[in-house]
DNA sequence: TGTTAGCACTCGCAATGACAGAGTGCTAAT
DNA sequence: ATTAGCACTCTGTCATTGCGAGTGCTAACA
């Protein structure tokens, strides 16, 4: 167990790193508020840290950085609540009092406001769309053998895609079509929507359609829809400003994460409501080894969730972040819900 | 005029520079094929190049490094047609034989396989969609006050925007409206939609709905479909492979620029038919000092063009640039063209 | 007269060493 | 238990040096 003594330097230690990104000494730290003895006794609790595993050095006489560890052991015992700057309070409420229409919207903002208070990079997963019921289907002939198809879902996405009719199909063909579409599949969830298709749907067109056959083949590729959550992202570029990424290696890197989705994805923390805070290596990932990863969630009424990520260094202000993210999260939350209450 | 030695001695330092991307001296250059003059001539040969303009030194005692009037000259005069690599040619028709249905996807790889090939920077500009002509409306209500409008176009492609609707508008006036527009504005082109909005329908809505005005406020708002072309941006990253991009200011500013649609759009050649090329500062953008910008089109069908840009550091592979775009700005011309034939 | 060999000179760059500054660990005094 | 003091270590900077690559110029050559 650490003493209040060893608390208190660890506490100045991540501090002030966090805000200058240098090494802090003995004699630095003697000199804060709150610290009321000498750089040698400094020194020798530092020691004892370091043994601990919470802090590190650079060289051998440099001054102590926080290990993994140390953030951790911060994150987890010694955030302190910081009160948010009013401004800051007042250009995520802006967001949300401005009256825009597209939940998109909406949701693009938060993510470049969250990158613009933190420079940061902000991730946004929108609302898992597997989940979404289809509200209608549409049918819209461009020529003989060919249809862009068009699925409107209960939260207003819209999902399009071409797609190639039989031969000889027509308006007639098309306008059943759509009716045996609309009758039997309206409500169902995306997620299930290829599966219901076969079943409930191939039956009654090879009634109606004498191309049922070819013509299914379309309609279930058309019912794949992507269900993975839309990302959205904002400050890619910020990490250019951190002095840790002042490295052409990791910049790449960093850069070609983002350009995968998958790996995008998996940073994010499954199924739960909290929010998550993941340290350089605890992100399972070689270009976010020196990344710290803070993750929230907020949901649209009962059934959906989407979730947002910050992504600094692990020298990164984690209370500001937590602060800002948790007042987003909330503010998403009431804001999309009352759109989708209100029936958009 | 430049002698028939200065010609050869200028070739020989771009092309070297723009493998190397070192200064070329003259020994560097007296053991190239096709060189029989001793190093000792070509110093004094790239001189009176140096006096003209052409090349410049990095400092007094380096080798020569083309300038920007160097570039130019090359590209107007020296630009040799190389044969391309079987692979580059194969890699792209594969592209055009692989049955892919949607034209989006289609341009978006056509990007990437720009960009992988040449390592630079690809932008695609699709095709302007201010020719495109309605071809239907569609109009999903989700809630008492709120609806998707959809609009098709004839090339399959498909706008949505949420819409509010008056206070008790019911399912009969949804049908009328969808009825009114899709008599009155299919084939009309996006350019002039809201224009013809206002004239064409805003009478027969107020004969037919009492709502008439406000729903046509909102109308109104879903007829401002976005006229831009849709944006594709493949290698992004690339440029960070160029070592005169191996500086945080430049990477900053290039990614800056790339994230500004207007910036990007002033980039390519307005009107004109041809291949152009566009070097350093004759970009007339600061971010852009030290790259080349070069531009196509390619047509699908008789009305409709887009773009294509691949920008790279001046000190870039013109010929090669050149023939790729060549290439895939024919084949993007014929694919989509014949897609838009056959209807899609 | 055009070409070339030779040479002195310049510049960039990498290696070297000296040195100041910041920091540590340990010991001994308080 | 705390702290002052001191020897030691490591980094970063700056000036020096030497090397290599390249140039410009001059004089010799064909």
């Amino acid at each position: 167990m650490l003493t209040n003594r060893q608390l208190q330097i660890l506490q100045v230690i991540v501090d002030d790193f966090v805000s200058s990104a240098q090494p802090v000494g003995s004699r630095q730290i003697s000199k804060k508020e709150g610290i009321h003895f000498s750089p040698a006794t400094i020194r020798n609790e530092m020691a004892d840290l370091e043994e601990l595993g919470y802090i590190e050095k650079t060289h051998t006489s440099s001054g102590r950085v926080p290990s993994e560890k140390g953030y951790r052991f911060y994150v987890d015992h010694l955030l302190k609540p910081k009160t948010m700057s009013v401004q800051d309070i007042g250009l995520i409420q802006s967001l949300f009092q401005n009256q825009i229409v597209e939940m998109e919207q909406i949701i693009r903002q938060s993510a470049n406001i969250l990158s613009d208070l933190t420079t940061y990079t902000t991730i946004l997963l929108g609302p898992n769309v597997g989940n979404h019921r289809v509200k209608r289907f549409q049918l819209v002939p461009l020529s003989e053998q060919s249809a862009v198809a068009i699925i409107v879902t209960d939260n207003g996405h819209v999902e399009n895609r071409m797609i190639t009719l039989p031969k000889g199909f027509d308006a007639l063909d098309i306008e059943k079509t759509v009716k045996i579409l609309n009758d039997r599949l309206v409500g169902v969830p995306i997620l299930e929507l290829q599966s219901r298709l076969e079943l409930e749907t191939l039956e009654v067109l090879r009634q109606h359609i004498h191309t049922a056959d070819s013509l299914f083949q379309s309609l279930k590729k058309m019912a794949n829809v992507e269900k993975e959550s839309e990302v959205y992202f904002a400050g890619k570029m910020n990490m250019l400003n951190q002095p840790e990424f002042h490295d052409f290696n990791k910049i790449r890197m960093f850069m070609d994460l983002m350009d995968k989705k998958s790996q995008i994805i998996s940073l994010f923390h499954p199924g739960d409501n909290d929010i998550h805070i993941r340290i350089g290596s605890e992100n399972n990932n070689l270009a976010m080894e020196d990344c710290s990863v803070i993750t929230a969630t907020y949901s649209i009424g009962e059934a959906q969730t989407g979730s947002i990520a910050i992504i600094g260094p692990t020298r990164m202000d984690y209370q500001r972040v937590i602060s800002l993210l948790d007042l987003m999260r909330s503010g998403l939350s009431h804001t999309l819900t009352k759109k989708l209450m209100d029936g958009l």
